[in-house]
DNA sequence: TGACGTGTCAAACAATTGTTTTAATTATTT
DNA sequence: AAATAATTAAAACAATTGTTTGACACGTCA
């Protein structure tokens, strides 16, 4: 399972930062089952030992890394970037889908986050469920309020789950199913922060022109 | 050598089908490369040796039973199911989205082709080319004529591949996130063929709602 | 019948895996 | 400086994996 990157020798606790670091990026290509503990560990530049004796098991240096992954992907891009807290939810809907958006397709050394979350969709582990408390409900919830907003309706009213779902599907669409995206438009460029802004615009555009419509129809 | 005129023997090939019918179940159930041909074997009632020798490997017996759960789930749930073909866009939208649903939903024997599709979005393998060629380009192609109607403008129009996007990622995100949606509501029920109704309805209704106002707003 | 092709089976093979062990090395404290 | 703890290193371990082998059973056809 040995692709590419280099081994770089270092000191003392740094091992420990360099495991999770090289562990992400391995964990996000093989998966948690194909990827070795030895191909980590030459990476990060340490022993076969290593992961043992610094994290107990596979399993769990798989459970930290994924913890770290996210915390770290939700302060680079808070759920709702710079948005006022009493911005109209129009606005907060934009940013809240921008964000998403940056979150799922963050380029760069921690891009790897994405692509672990996706295969806890897949194949949920122990760690699904307090990620799920810690970060998918308050995000919910945020969206949740942003779209009874709009609806100007209860956040209990089904249509806002039904809607919320709607908003995020969009969101994470491209990034789930890349393969397919990809081999369907080959011609299509990487996402980068315009085409992320882009895509911003048409999935705030295309929300909210349905929910003005929903929520005139019945109510 | 077997050039006697009889068209193929297919009484004897039963251990062929046995094994990927229990195939698809273990690789739906752990992913290629957890699931063991000991497993599956099993289930089978067949020998460790059988998968080799009637497929020649792992790999080969995955491209197979992936291409085969695609068409038998295609045979089951047309495009567009018995929507008529002059029917107006708007109805052949909602046949698409249930019948999309249909496929992603299907429980019963072969209800693991949603989830093997689904790791091929995380981990594709060769299989992917094929059947992105086969099933999702004439998809893609019959969604987009139906949205260039809704729309009324041309296919090659830019909108008509977002809106696209739009309406499919709404329609697999249940899918692809249930454990997600199943943790944040847990006493959510399974989805059953009212639940895809309801669920078409919204989804349709949502898009139709959009793109009704996207073709009035500027272009 | 006897040779032959087909399919099945138990057993073994070769490679890889996560993990443990034991000793050496380094850092920290006394 | 000596002693103690912490960390690393090489090797081995035990289990599992996909795959192959060679014998055996069954049916077909000369």
């Amino acid at each position: 399972m040995k692709l590419s990157a280099a081994p770089e020798p270092v000191g003392h606790d740094e091992t420990r930062r360099q495991l999770m670091e090289s562990a992400g990026a391995v964990f996000a290509e093989c998966g948690f089952r194909d990827a070795t503990i030895r191909e980590i560990c030459r990476r990060a530049g340490a022993n076969v030992a290593a992961v043992n004796y610094h994290f107990g098991d596979k399993e769990n240096l798989y459970l930290e890394v994924l913890r770290y992954a996210q915390s770290r992907a939700f302060a680079r891009y808070p759920l709702l970037l710079d948005a006022a807290d009493d911005a109209p939810p129009k606005d907060k809907l934009r940013a809240f889908v921008k964000s998403t958006l940056l979150r799922v397709f963050d380029k760069g050394p921690d891009s790897w986050h994405g692509k672990i979350l996706s295969r806890e969709m897949i194949e949920p582990t122990r760690a699904l469920d307090s990620l799920v408390e810690e970060r998918m409900r308050p995000m919910a919830r945020q969206l949740g309020e942003i779209i009874a907003g709009v609806l100007d309706c209860p956040v209990t009213d089904e249509r806002v789950r039904l809607c919320a779902f709607s908003v995020v599907s969009q969101c994470v669409f491209y990034h789930h199913c890349r393969p397919v995206v990809s081999r369907l438009f080959p011609d299509q460029p990487a996402m980068d922060l315009a085409g992320v802004e882009r895509l911003a615009d048409h999935i705030t555009r295309f929300s909210l022109a349905a929910m003005k419509h929903l929520s005139k129809s019945k109510h």
